[in-house]
RNA sequence: GGAGGGGUUCCCGAGUGGUCAAAGGGAGCAGACUGUAAAUCUGCCGGCGAAGCCUACGGAGGUUCAAGUCCUCCCCCCUCCA
């Protein structure tokens, strides 16, 4: 890796990228780590919100640090399109330009190749976009993907993937991973900036041996870290469970392991227990925005009428900013009169909500205990919540 | 006092003989959201348990097989002229 010799180490504050596995809980396969990035440690298990427009979406990066994200998630292909990478390289890289001298993870557009399939087509070489902003016709292959990633600067690339849909028949999904591989492969080699790390990305749908053979190989290409891919794309939960419980302990002990676009928290809490250290969605920022924010006794919809004249906090659990500070009926007021405010409250206390679970993952890993904080996490998922009730 | 326009389901507002429990908005109610084309999208929105029946288009009466739609009278609102 010649990281020592880098000239791009030299400039940095910490060193280049390196992970720590800190402990091993003992009555399950969930891990404690450190991730170390040119700008800043992170510790993991660690849950990365999602800034897909070089913005966690309506919050300042001085909340979101604040609120104890310590790196977020950005996205190759929409700032491609928007505003340039090259305007971004100009502008000093996407730390500077977005003001966040954290951790950067940067997803390569492989979602993207998914979530926009009307609008793009693949070949071996790459996929090419009809962008979704004026039409204009665009491609981006894994050489491309890594000029773009290396241009924004981020301190985590992702390798360029196909992330096919559910349900995928096997000789589909077997070509696929195929060429999901073969784009790893030039990933790798198109890669210029050895201080940024790569992630693999393993692929392969619902087939166990298409998913072990894909991660048997992009363990020997050799990768930062590797990523379990391909879920969360509208399969039953069962099936994402297995991959996770069947996949995760196959990733290399001594990198971190991420599972993408996951997730719910107790599919975070479960995924954690098999081994998974790192974890992105849009899901608590998202969800802020539409009304609907998590809380240590489940979902509240803060629009529903009940809450109409509710003047307790949304969760008496939590100590965010959004709880010590406002009811339940001012929040509902904010949203249904289409307040800008309601959907900074609401993100500052979804995110928190996240934060916070991931400290206690961290802590429940720490004192060996995670197996019970699981169990008891998911014992609560199906019991009546008699505040919200 | 004269001339004209209008009163529609919570609100606004279409509808000028049957295809009308009545377009379209809004409000209201509920649901969805997992590497963000998302401050988005979906469903419900007179009553009764379904086929169906009942109650509804200012009020009363009438014409017609059939009226929110046509006629008569009445009540109310708006504009202009005195």
């Amino acid at each position: 890796m010649n990281r020592e010799d880098s000239p791009q180490n030299q400039e940095s504050r910490d060193g280049g990228f390196g992970f720590t596995l800190l402990r091993k809980d003992k009555g399950s396969e969930a891990r404690l780590g450190r991730i170390t990035t040119p700008h800043g440690e992170v510790e993991t298990p660690v849950f990365m919100p999602v800034g897909t427009q070089g913005t966690v979406k309506s919050l300042t990066p001085e909340q979101v640090f604040g609120l104890g994200s310590r790196i977020i998630l950005s996205n190759t292909y929409h700032l491609y399109m928007r505003p340039g990478h090259d305007l971004i390289r100009k502008m000093g890289g996407l730390h500077r330009f977005m003001n966040w001298d954290h951790p950067i993870l940067t997803d390569s557009g492989g979602f993207q190749i998914y979530s926009l399939g009307a609008l793009r087509k693949i070949t071996e070489d790459g996929a090419s976009f009809q962008s979704h902003i004026d039409g204009s016709r665009h491609f981006i292959s894994p050489e491309v993907c890594m000029d773009i990633q290396e241009a924004l600067g981020s301190d985590v690339m992702m390798c360029l993937d196909e992330c096919i849909p559910y349900p995928a028949d096997f000789a589909y999904a077997e070509r696929s991973l195929d060429m999901t591989l073969r784009w790893a492969r030039r990933c790798k080699a198109a890669r210029k900036n050895e201080h940024q790390a790569l992630f693999g990305i393993s692929q392969g749908g619902e087939y166990g041996e298409l998913r072990r053979r894909g991660i048997e190989e992009l363990v020997d290409m050799g990768f930062d870290g590797y990523a379990l891919g391909g879920v969360s794309v509208g399969e039953p939960k069962e099936i994402m469970r297995e991959i996770t419980s069947e996949f995760a302990p196959m990733l290399p002990q001594e990198k971190p392991r991420y599972l993408m676009g996951v997730g719910l928290p107790e599919d975070i809490v479960e995924s954690v227990y098999h081994g998974i250290d790192m974890f992105d969605c849009v899901m608590p920022t998202r969800n802020a925005r539409n009304g609907m924010l998590f809380t240590s006794h489940g979902k509240v919809v803060i629009r529903n009428a009940r809450y109409r004249g509710d003047d307790a906090p949304v969760d008496s659990a939590c100590s965010c900013y959004t709880c010590r500070n406002y009811s339940r009926a001012y929040l509902r007021h904010l949203f249904i009169a289409g307040e800008i405010l309601a959907i900074v409250l609401n993100t500052i206390h979804n995110i928190s909500y996240f934060m916070n679970l991931m400290r206690q993952i961290r802590e429940a890993i720490v004192k060996d205990t995670y197996r019970a904080f699981r169990d008891d996490f998911m014992s609560k998922l199906t019991v009546t919540d008699p505040e919200n009730n």
